[in-house]
DNA sequence: CTGAGATGGCAACAATATAACAACTCGGCC
DNA sequence: GGCCGAGTTGTTATATTGTTGCCATCTCAG
């Protein structure tokens, strides 16, 4: 599958082949990540989950949150208490973020000297790796730009 | 002042240089964290506060902890909620965290090499980094002795 | 069809963090 | 000493984020 399809359906694809399902309120939050260019809060995804009248209830968003973090189809932004949907789900990895203050856009990389110079940092204190949160906050080009 | 005089010491001299204050209050949450051998949440320091029947309110270590967060005397785990002394607070520094979810302890490390590599990552975004939040959950090296 | 397991709805609750305002403390100053 | 003002603390209430328990419903293999 290329990395142009849609995430949606890249997701789809990927959940078939682990044998797990994608359903209705799953696919909802992660199109709702997807479109949206910037991290949301449970409680943002819940609004916007709204269906008229009909109000949801937080355990929705976070059992399919925790779904989605488990598949590696979305990240928790910990600084922000926020999630993000990833990009290129389809291999696990490590990422760091790029959080902008300013404007809000949190950008998605994958730095191999990063993740290399933690696991030898960690490695030298005999210390086993299993969850990486790398966060830095700051500013953005374009707000370094706009702002001087 | 040697790096071996105590934290409370040398935290009292480094506020008597920059000419704020470290009162009570803050040298008592100050204090808590540095006797912890691990990361205490907001409601544990005040738990460790209670001075008999009188009970403080969350805003008093709230406070506190903000003043010590930005004189650099303590750091924030965000994977944990949570809040550690720091051991080298003389100079401003961006440090990482090792943390052991098994037994808790967290260990802080500046390593040059991750520190670089980050900066040079968000360079290459034309991103101003200004905070830089850097954490691993693993096993610690006894922990992994201990249990294979 | 049927039963086990997965999923979702709902209500209550727990944990973390902040807002707003009153009261107090500690210097410097007259 | 007495007064003032900035910074600090106390107090109450509230906002935000995340969890637990229980049961109804849906799905799918056998
Ligand atoms: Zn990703
Ligand atoms: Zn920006
Ligand atoms: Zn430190
Ligand atoms: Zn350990």
């Amino acid at each position: 599958m290329p990395m142009s399809t849609d995430v949606l359906t890249r997701a789809e694809s990927i959940c078939q082949q682990r044998g797990v399902r994608l359903t209705t309120q799953r696919r909802r939050v992660l199109a709702i990540l997807c479109a949206s260019n910037r991290p949301l809060g449970a409680y943002e995804i819940l609004e916007a989950m709204r269906d008229g009248a009909r109000t949801l209830a937080p355990p929705t968003v976070y059992r399919a949150l925790d779904f989605l973090l488990e598949h590696g189809l979305v990240h928790k932004i910990e600084s922000m208490h926020a999630f993000v949907g990833c990009n290129h789900p389809e291999h696990p990895h490590s990422s760091q973020f790029l959080i902008c203050h300013d404007c809000g856009v949190v950008t998605e990389i994958d730095d191999a000297a990063v993740t290399q110079s933690l696991g030898s940092a960690a490695d030298v204190s005999g210390f086993r790796a299993q969850r990486r949160v790398v966060e830095v906050i700051g500013t953005c080009a374009q707000c370094a730009e706009k702002n001087g």
